[in-house]
DNA sequence: CCGGATCAATACCTGGAAGGTATCGTTGCC
DNA sequence: GGCAACGATACCTTCCAGGTATTGATCCGG
């Protein structure tokens, strides 16, 4: 199977048109007809159920869409991480490392300080982004490694290493009334009178339904806690970043957040090599 | 990037020898020689450095080296479940799931049972092999799910949803002296004279060095502990598996020994996900 | 029920690229 | 210094990707 195979039989699948799907492509409608039955031909299945006037997925083309789509990503992520080795040393980062804006300081200036020791480290760009950009840049082959929160982002398709666990504490406006109390269970926080939880975006960009405002980003949210329309459960080490007008506690019942350090399979440079090393030594 | 090239540049990256390269690939050096040229023109990146008598990778050949073949195998592992899933659904298993044969029976068979009793069950071919083909088996499309053990199994690249956790124990044969302790630990069982621990094989098939027998899988490895010459560290679940000559004690300070389901990303059919889902809500 | 519109398939042609053969230029080595 | 090994280049041929024109089937409005 040629990548321009899959092209083709992607937007097809998407489009479910061939004549959109051929403007699209910039090409016209005849070979593209052609390539979907060759490619057909050559797999011994059949991907689309045309008529002339529908063209719905079969089975099979369901599987191939789903398929298709993975691998021109992982080689277009081939390509960039392939031009990025390729750039002169100079000026070029070493590595790129992508972290949440809320996440710890204390553990990333630690890992930054212990990497810069080490023999054969090179310079670092932190990159900050919301949790659904981290991981899009990672499987594109912009980003080398990332700093991401289990269970709230999905390490699935990424190398992982674990590299350390916290409790999670709600935050709250400074004087309200439970930051009196030494700790608190999930259920007095669910449903707070006038603090809802806030929604957060799904990885399309959607927000679910569901009352509490939507953030994007971990500073939006600190300030909508700070004018009282919402409070928050988040991992403990946040608290060395509140500001006087917020108060913490403990959540006891609140899932752990562990802190991993991702990488994509199969782009383990030595530099990704040293600095999860590096990472895991910091344990 | 065509996969046709791709696959001319890690034949040419893996021989490092343009003749030997394009005989693997089947045409003559030529065109191999042009192809990678073109390909290195269209990255704007040198890809190899040859000289009339030496052909080296960049950093950048040796990036697309890793990536090439990850996605040269994902383009394969596409067509087989392109191909599988066009087969008639006659005969065509709905569901092959891999798992270790020394795999917690007991799980598999509530898990299978529950499954069952979906409304949209399909027919589950279940495989038993070793826990370096398992990983191969669902990389490469030839197996929809599996139940893997953290952390001796990678689970890089996979979903995973946790099942179970358990801690682990020591299986001796009957009579040894340990047998008779509630409890041991690590220490206890590390150095014992004449039991060593089995060495497993890596997973590109060789075996680390050290003492201890070279077990392939569980049934092996029962049989050398029977035989007095090695002794075996297990998840406690193998103990309902155990025949009389052999004993187990709880290794304390062992670690834990997690169970997963695990399916490849993208690949997530209405079958798979309702696996998944029954295989979480047993929990 | 008919004619037009829509859309995929087919027929046929052309240019370019993939692959082959022959040869050259460089380099290491006896 | 001459030979052997090996990648690059030159040149040719074949084949296929892509274009244009057309057909054939289906839906729809009148």
């Amino acid at each position: 199977m040629e990548t321009r195979e899959l092209r083709y039989f992607v937007t097809v699948a998407e489009e479910l048109h061939f004549g959109r799907a051929a403007q699209r492509l910039g090409i016209t409608q005849p070979p593209l007809s052609r390539a979907i039955h060759q490619l057909e031909r050559r797999l011994g299945a059949a991907l689309l159920d045309r008529t002339s006037r529908t063209v719905t997925l079969t089975e099979a083309g369901t599987v191939l869409l789903a398929e298709g789509r993975a691998v021109l990503e992982a080689v277009e992520a081939a390509e960039r991480r392939t031009r990025r080795a390729a750039l002169p040393p100079t000026g070029r980062p070493g590595l790129v490392l992508v972290t949440k804006a809320s996440a710890s300081r204390e553990l990333l200036a630690k890992l930054l300080d212990a990497y810069a020791a080490e023999p054969a480290a090179v310079p670092i760009d932190v990159t900050l982004c919301g949790p659904a950009e981290q991981e899009r840049l990672l499987r594109e082959g912009r980003a080398d490694v990332a700093l991401l929160h289990r269970p709230f982002d999905s390490t699935a398709g990424f190398h992982t290493e674990e590299l350390s666990t916290e409790g999670q504490v709600v935050v709250l406006p400074a004087g309200h009334p439970l930051t009196v109390r030494p700790h608190v269970h999930m259920a007095d926080v669910s449903g707070l009178p006038g603090l809802p939880l806030p929604r957060w975006p799904e990885p399309d960009g959607t927000y679910p339904p569901g009352p509490g405002p939507q953030v994007r980003d971990h500073a939006q949210l600190l300030q909508l806690v700070a004018l009282g329309r919402a409070c928050a459960v988040s991992p403990e080490s946040c608290r060395t970043q509140l500001p006087d007008d917020l108060a913490a506690v403990p959540v006891l019942d609140a899932p752990k957040v562990t802190t991993v350090i991702a990488w994509p399979p199969h782009s383990r440079s030595r530099a990704v090599a040293d600095l999860v090393r590096t990472a895991t030594s910091l344990r």
